[in-house]
DNA sequence: GTCGGCTCCACCC
DNA sequence: TTCCGACTTATTCGG
DNA sequence: CCGAATAAGTCGGAAGGGTGGAGCCGAC
């Protein structure tokens, strides 16, 4: 029985550790002194977790809960908490530098699985009252525990080990703890298959590597999936694959779909069970799959049969719910756009060239409405490529994605045998021509993370009839300035309102953008500016595009428009971006 | 006692 | 999803 | 030919927008 101190311990030279080498080095002793029976939830709380992915009970309980627990654990306010918090940047820390409450009497030390077993336990517990249990738990558990044993029992919750361990690291140190490093792909492989790093480690614990090097892709436990690199332009995809299939990229979910007989399973992109979300692709692979057996994988969109086409993600996501599943298959059926096949009737495809893999699915797949494979072209050609990205973007989709001819599916790898390419956003807003823009903002009730006094700007797309964020300015204004800011704004209310908007901010009142604009121009110009909706990093800012005039009016000297990304846009004009982070 | 609003959490891209 | 920094590993270049 | 300098690749962490769900709490 190893005590959990141990691990701490480990965990605090981790941290301090900067070098791969040395980290794994440090892990494969911590590992090796382990029993059979430790080194699975050894394992997941290294990484942070109680189980795989897609069987491990969610802790609901993170920051803020924490910050109570630590309250309740010191006898000191919350108000204090957060204030450590802020300054430390993180529980664990608070709890082993500032508060540093000692453990009651001759609490017996506590064992790793102990620790194991004590979160397992919190994060099961469901219902009303749950949340003060929760609590409960983990001060009780925190009272037993020394000050470096509190650091990390706090960060598991929340998620954030802090060790600079990843599961590459970990795959290292356990081959080295039971070998050397020639283990790692077998470990590797087992683990891609399985997704499952705790059973890996306690299977060659137990069984040794044979027992790893047998594992298979298996119906019902999912696979690790293949994810795509990115490129910069269409010739550098030609250039370094030369004759490819190019399909297009669909901006739904990713799912990999276990057919076992009648049985099916959904999981997602990280191995999270989906089934129940979607009845209609599970009824589908009942009914179009022609092997009892399969695993297949696609992105699933919501589809809208009368204009034979895909809805934009966030409609597709809406799709995502637990409770009204029914309503939200009528209103939006899903199809899934199948690309790959990793198993068929008593087969393993994985290691099939990606044609063969193609081929398969073709023969595999009956006609119908659920399910479809996704259409694909094959060529080297980088102006054919180039018309066919084209082609998909008119069709509202994301891009492309390019695959080698020759590539088995690589599970749990990003490599080049897959390549996306995506559209740059200012294509979309200009295509997109029937947008119109408008304004609004949110008054009480808007969600707390853009709080009371926020004004949006939004484009409102008529083909979804949704809105689209493009910039949000905080008011940052005492009560009576946004009363005042609000009243103006009321002037020039108009009546349009879009059927669909995000149902947690019911603007009181809708306004021309162009107003917007006016009345707000001196908040505009003053406040931190943070764009959204188009405004990842690396994607032109909507903000710039459509309102150069605001952003003139900060600096004169500068051309907005020479700037294309918010990151630039900050700093051409001084902008702030939104804090960092909590800490 | 029910219901709706709110906060916090987890996960999709 | 994207970006970025710290490190490691592979490759090139100069004495 | 060898070692240093440089380039390329790996890995982990941090951040953004937006959605639904669970539990809590106060109003009625």
């Amino acid at each position: 029985m190893t005590p959990f101190s141990r691990l701490a311990s480990a965990f605090s030279t981790l941290e301090a550790t900067s070098s791969r080498t040395a980290m794994v080095a440090t892990l494969s002793a911590l590992l090796k002194s382990l029993d059979e029976d430790e080194v699975q939830s050894a394992v997941y709380l290294v990484q942070g977790r109680l189980g795989p992915q897609f069987d491990a009970p969610q802790f609901g309980f993170s920051e803020k809960l924490t910050t109570r627990a630590l309250a309740e654990w010191s006898g000191r306010p919350v108000a204090e908490i957060e204030r450590l918090y802020r300054t430390h940047g993180d529980h664990g820390l608070v709890a082993e530098k500032a508060l540093r409450v000692e453990k009651t009497g001759r609490a017996a030390p506590l064992s790793t699985v102990e620790v194991y077993e004590a979160l397992r336990a919190l994060a099961e517990a469901s219902g009303s009252g749950s949340v003060q249990g929760k609590i409960n738990a983990l001060v009780s558990l925190l009272r037993r525990a020394t000050p470096e044993e509190a650091k990390y029992i706090l960060r598991i919750p929340v998620g954030r080990m802090r060790l600079g361990v990843g599961d590459a690291t970990i795959m290292d140190a356990l081959a080295i703890s039971r070998g050397d490093k020639t283990l790692r792909p077998v470990i590797e492989r087992a683990y891609n298959l399985c997704s499952d790093l705790g059973l890996v480690a306690r299977t060659l614990y137990s069984a040794g590597p044979k027992a790893l090097a047998a594992f298979k892709v298996e119906v019902g436990r999912p696979v690790k999936m293949q994810f795509a690199e990115r490129v910069k332009d269409i010739a550098d995809i030609v250039r370094r694959m030369g004759k490819c299939a190019v399909e297009p990229k669909y901006d739904g979910f990713r799912c990999q779909v276990h057919k076992d007989g009648t049985g099916v399973r959904i999981f997602s992109r990280n191995q999270e069970d989906n089934t129940a979300m979607f009845p209609d692709i599970v009824r589908a692979v009942a009914t179009q799959v022609k092997a009892s057996r399969a695993i297949l994988e696609g992105e699933a969109l919501a589809y809208d049969a009368q204009t034979d086409t895909f809805f934009p993600f966030q409609v597709t996501v809406q799709r995502k719910r637990t409770h009204g599943i029914a309503e939200a298959e009528a209103a939006y059926p899903l199809r899934l756009n199948v690309f790959d096949l990793l198993y068929a009737d008593r087969t393993d495809m994985t290691c099939e060239p990606y044609q063969k893999r193609r081929a398969r699915i073709r023969t595999l797949l009956k006609a119908g409405a659920g399910l479809a494979p996704a259409p694909a072209l094959v060529s080297g050609d980088a102006d054919e490529i180039t018309r066919y990205f084209e082609t998909q973007i008119a069709d509202g989709l994301e891009g492309i994605v390019a695959k080698r001819l020759d590539s088995p599916y690589e599970a749990g790898k990003r490599s080049f045998n897959w390549i996306k390419f995506k559209r740059a956003y200012h294509g979309a807003l200009k295509d997109t021509l029937d947008l119109a823009i408008v304004g609004y903002f949110a008054g009480r009730g808007a969600r707390a993370k853009l709080g009371i006094g926020a004004v949006l700007c939004a484009v409102y797309d008529a083909k979804s009839d949704r809105f689209r964020t493009l910039a949000k300015v905080a008011s940052g204004q005492s009560d009576d300035a946004w009363i005042a800011l609000r009243t103006r704004l009321e002037k020039h209310a108009v009546s349009h309102r879009p059927a669909r908007v995000d149902s947690r901010i019911e603007p009181p009142y809708w306004v021309e953008p162009t107003l917007v604009v006016e009345v707000f121009a001196d908040e505009i110009t003053r406040s931190p500016v943070h764009t959204a909706g188009v405004g990842t990093d690396d994607e032109p800012t909507g903000f710039a595009l459509r309102f150069p005039r605001i952003v003139r009016g900060v600096r004169e000297d500068r051309q907005p428009e020479d700037a294309t990304t918010e990151r630039e846009v900050a700093r051409l004009f001084g902008l702030q971006r939104r804090a960092r982070s909590k800490a």
